[in-house]
RNA sequence: GUCCCGUUCGUCUAGUCUGGUCCAGGACACAGGAUUUUCAUUCCUGCAACAUGGGUUCGAAUCCCAUACGGGACGCCA
């Protein structure tokens, strides 16, 4: 039975790295069938613990990923917070001291290492060898154990077939290798991930870095899919090209065994086209929930509301920007895009708004169908473009250059409240031409 | 400094194990173009890489060695 951990310790944040990190912990054990089991590993005492572990669950579940074991959820190998596993570890010291691998220096406990190059089985690296030099603590003179001695008995203990873990974590595997043996305990197969390189700059991508965050994503409204399905392309891939595809099919191709060696940068512009796909393609049922709860600040109808919603999906690339995207629809004051304005007055906005404003009294059905009619009529008499008049009515109506379909948002803004604004824009753009 | 890991377009990657089908494929980004409605949509085109040097071989992105570069670890942090 393949059992997996991810092993965070509760900082406070939950970071891009670990959150991969977890991930292929999860694919794994749910391509294999096997468990993936959560441990806190808090014995620092100096923070935060519930509130941090919080964290860490939360970021999880968004993320889409479930646990067999840990908080919450139980196990037979429990408890699954270090703290609260004091028991164990003075058990497992013993075995040490009977085999005298111990030895106790200022009050702190070391362990006696072999001098032996330790072999490291990693499935994603090969063989890989390396010797612990030095004798290390355990124990630190406080009496607290330390991260080498818990991380190892807790797998031991907890039976852990499968280290998945960041290649930060290579170097100390002889530690570890070290530490099984002498326990009596297998040594359990490993696989040192690579690690996630900064952006932008050189070095790993640390907490400080922007964007290194989970909840960043989530409070700017990224899709938890989308987070997901990118860093699963982070060092892993299915080999035939494929990019955006559902996490089931992920999860029956995954294999650790396929995971690449070398360090992957992080590209957020490659995460916000990712995120634009996703929204693209949500069903229309789940982006009105999406939306209309992002929308609620505007109080307004919910039929608008769902009518602006369904013209807006096929522009829209993150629900970051929704807001921004539509508050002209709801916003009677919203402001007119002054550098917007410099590139359009050269196509005579005023008169074309004017001239539109006119026509439309002139037709009873306000339609799509009869508003593009209109407008092409015009321009022929006029002889201009089309688009001088879309350009100068849009502008008009909201502000901006940019926008959802023209007849779709002119006719779901209604003739009311769109010769409103039309009779607004041409008393405040008279005074800027 | 010591030890460990890595090196294909700017970035993520396919191809490397099982050498020839690769004058290296896909995606993002970028640059042009198209859609007689803007574009932050969609489509098309373009740009762009096997780190370097040796070796093995009829033949090397693929195997071996060295160098360079990048990353990581060397805590009574995790």
């Amino acid at each position: 039975m393949v059992r997996v951990r991810f092993a965070p310790s509760p900082t406070g944040f939950f970071h891009i790295g670990g959150a991969r990190t977890a991930l292929f912990n999860w694919l794994y054990a749910r391509h294999v069938e096997g468990i993936f089991i959560l441990r806190i590993e808090d014995t620092d005492r100096e923070r935060h613990i519930e509130e941090a572990t919080d964290i860490i669950l939360s970021d999880m579940r968004w993320l889409g990923m479930d646990w067999d074991e840990g908080p919450e959820v139980g196990g037979d190998y429990g408890p699954y917070f270090q703290s609260q596993r004091d028991k164990i570890y003075g058990e497992y010291l013993e075995i040490l001291g009977k085999k005298d691998k111990i030895y106790e220096r200022d009050g702190a406990i070391y362990f006696r290492v072999s001098q032996e190059p330790q072999l490291i089985d990693d499935l994603i690296r090969g063989p890989v060898y390396r010797m612990e030099e030095k004798d290390f603590v355990i124990f630190r003179s406080n009496g607290t154990p330390v991260f080498h001695f818990v991380n190892v008995v807790d797998d031991a203990a907890m039976e852990i077939s499968h280290v998945i873990r960041g290649e930060d974590h290579l170097s100390n595997s002889s530690k570890h290798v070290e530490l099984f043996k002498a326990l009596g305990a297998p040594v359990p197969k490993f696989a040192h991930i690579p690690l996630i390189l900064k952006t932008n700059g050189s070095g790993k991508m640390s907490k400080r870095d922007v964007g290194a965050l989970v909840e960043d994503y989530r409070k700017n409204q990224f899709l938890p899919e989308a987070l997901r399905n990118y860093l699963c392309l982070l060092g892993w891939s299915p080999k035939d090209d494929r990019e955006i595809m559902p996490i089931e099919e992920v999860i029956r191709l995954f294999d650790l065994c396929d995971i690449n060696k070398n360090n992957a940068r992080f590209d957020d512009k490659k995460l916000a086209y990712m995120n634009a796909a996703y929204v693209k393609n949500m069903p229309l049922e789940q982006f009105f929930d999406k939306g209309k709860s992002l929308l609620s600040d505007f109080n307004a109808e919910a039929h608008y509301v769902d009518q602006v919603l369904t013209i807006c999906q096929e522009k829209l690339r993150s629900f970051g920007e929704l807001n921004h995207f539509v508050s002209y629809f709801f916003d009677e004051n919203f402001d007119y895009d002054k550098g917007a304005w410099s590139d359009l007055r050269k196509r005579d906005p005023v008169l074309r708004i004017g001239e539109f404003l006119s026509a439309t009294e002139g037709i009873e059905d306000f339609s799509e169908q009869k508003l593009e009619e209109m407008v092409g009529k015009l321009a022929e008499a006029r002889g201009v473009k089309t688009g001088d008049y879309i350009h100068g009515v849009r502008f008009a109506l909201s502000g901006r250059t940019v926008g959802p379909s023209f007849y779709k948002m002119v006719v779901i803004m209604g003739r009311e409240r769109v010769v409103r604004r039309l009779r607004r824009a041409l008393v405040e753009l008279e005074k800027w031409q």
